[in-house]
DNA sequence: GCCAACGTTGGC
DNA sequence: GCCAACGTTGGC
C-alpha cells in the first residue's frame, strides 16, 4: 500500500470538509500539473493520504484520508463556469484526472510546516524542499512513519 | 501583499 | 530544441 501527501486549500479543501461528513467522498480535483497528475494516476483504492493545509495561516499537515476512488478525469476541466476549466483539454483524451478520498483520522493538533521540517529522515521529501510546488507527492513507508510518529504523539 | 521559485508557452 | 516571457504557487 502506498503513501501520498497531498496539498489542499482549507477554504476549499480542509480536514474537517472530510471529518464533517466522514462517509461522503471528497471529490479531489482541480490539480493542473502534469507530475503532480501522473502521481494521482499511481493512487491504488485504500491508499492512505496525509491531508496538508497550504496558502492559509496554519500550514502544515491535517490529518489523513483514504483513496476511495481512483483516478478519473476531472469534471472541472470541461466546466466552463469552474476555475479549473481547460479549453485545451480535448473531449476524447482528456488533460487532468480527479480521485476521491475519504476521511481517516484528523491529528489532535495540526502538524506545522516548521515542526515537520525538524524531523529527521525527509530530506528527500519535496515537500520541506525550498520553491516546491508539486501539489500531490509519493511518501515513503519511513517518512510516513516518522511523521505519524511525531503527529500523534504531541 | 510581496516576491522567489518554478512550470508552461510560444516564437524562433 | 532552445530559452525568454509570462503566469502561478506558496511561504512569509
Amino acid at each position: 500500500m502506498a503513501h501520498w501527501l497531498a496539498k489542499t486549500e482549507p477554504e476549499e479543501c480542509s480536514i474537517d470538509d472530510f471529518a464533517n461528513h466522514p462517509n461522503k467522498p471528497v471529490v479531489w480535483e482541480g490539480v493542473r500539473n502534469y507530475q503532480a497528475r501522473n502521481f494521482m494516476r499511481q493512487m491504488r483504492e485504500g491508499d492512505k493520504v496525509f491531508i496538508y493545509h497550504s496558502s492559509c495561516k496554519l500550514i502544515g499537515i491535517a490529518g489523513i484520508a483514504r483513496v476511495s476512488r481512483t483516478a478519473y478525469p476531472d469534471p472541472a476541466q470541461f466546466n466552463q463556469k469552474s476555475p479549473y476549466f481547460d479549453a485545451k483539454s480535448p473531449r476524447d483524451n482528456p488533460r487532468w484526472d480527479a480521485v476521491e478520498m475519504l476521511f481517516v483520522e484528523k491529528f489532535p493538533r495540526l502538524l506545522s510546516l516548521d515542526e515537520v521540517k525538524a524531523i529527521p529522515g525527509l530530506e528527500a521529501l519535496p515537500l520541506v524542499k525550498q520553491g516546491n510546488r508539486l501539489s500531490v507527492m509519493p511518501v515513503s513507508d519511513a517518512e510516513w512513519k516518522a511523521i505519524l510518529k511525531v503527529a500523534v504523539s504531541r
